[in-house]
DNA sequence: GTATTTGCAAAGTGTTTGCAGAATA
DNA sequence: TATTCTGCAAACACTTTGCAAATAC
């Protein structure tokens, strides 16, 4: 990791803007919807800048990425350190960190027990969130 | 579940062809591999009923599916009966079932207390299994 | 004989890339 | 000024759908 590129990364108006949003959403968004939410506001950005700029940020770790089910990226700003998985509403979006750790501790074990290298994990849990549970039925 | 189609589901060669296909597959396939391979064998089978084959054989349990590092379906068919998850080595594809019953128990706690409804879970494990990890470095 | 299935072609989705012009440092 | 960044359009890969002909029951 000697030659790693240092990655200049400038200043530009539109990578703040994806960066803002980003922060603007309490909850998982995809590109898509990013680039929708931009284009409304004053400053609309490309979509391919909004590729670009989520992988930036996903290559710094400053966002966290999980799939929906249909195969779609979606990504959110990470609040703590280190790793964390959510629990995603399936009919709202909406997400809750969940405590993870006894997933963490079981994902090394099957990495150190066997014999597989750089064992990462992927988990993500759907529901229905109260809100959107029918009251009925 | 009282009204549910029972599913005329006839039996075709295209179908057979499929899930034989699928059965001599160690390891999990995605369509389009699947579809290849049928492409060399005696019984060409088209892409559409290659998916619609895996749409019904993941409608009823037949097969497992996971998702690749780049959101494609992999199938596979299912041997144990329940719920099972994998460690996919990241370069051959090689797959080896793993015991998951801890984490099972924590989708179930997650579930229970979190307010949230038909929580499913989704674990993929990727590593470099010992046969692709390079000696040397 | 009738309803299902097949498979081609085309559409649809989300994502990535080529390239000329604009903007940053 | 030199390098990076932007963004349109086109390419890409995987998946789904429309529809006429073939097929299973």
């Amino acid at each position: 990791m000697t030659g790693a590129k240092p990655s200049p990364t400038r200043n530009t108006p539109q990578r703040a803007a994806v960066l803002r949003a980003l922060g603007n959403c309490q909850d998982f968004v995809s590109a898509q919807m990013l680039h929708a939410r931009l284009a409304t506001a004053d400053c609309a950005v490309g979509l391919t800048t909004v590729y670009r700029a989520l992988h930036q940020l996903q290559a710094s770790g400053q966002v966290d990425v999980v799939r929906d089910g249909t195969g779609e990226r979606l990504y959110r700003r990470r609040s703590t350190a280190g790793h964390q998985h959510y629990l995603l509403c399936r009919d709202c979006g909406q997400s809750r960190p969940v405590d993870s750790r006894v997933v963490e501790r079981w994902a090394e074990r099957i990495g150190a027990t066997s014999g597989f290298t750089d064992v990462e994990h992927t988990v993500e849990l759907t529901g229905v969130c109260g809100r959107c549970r029918p009251t009925a039925h």
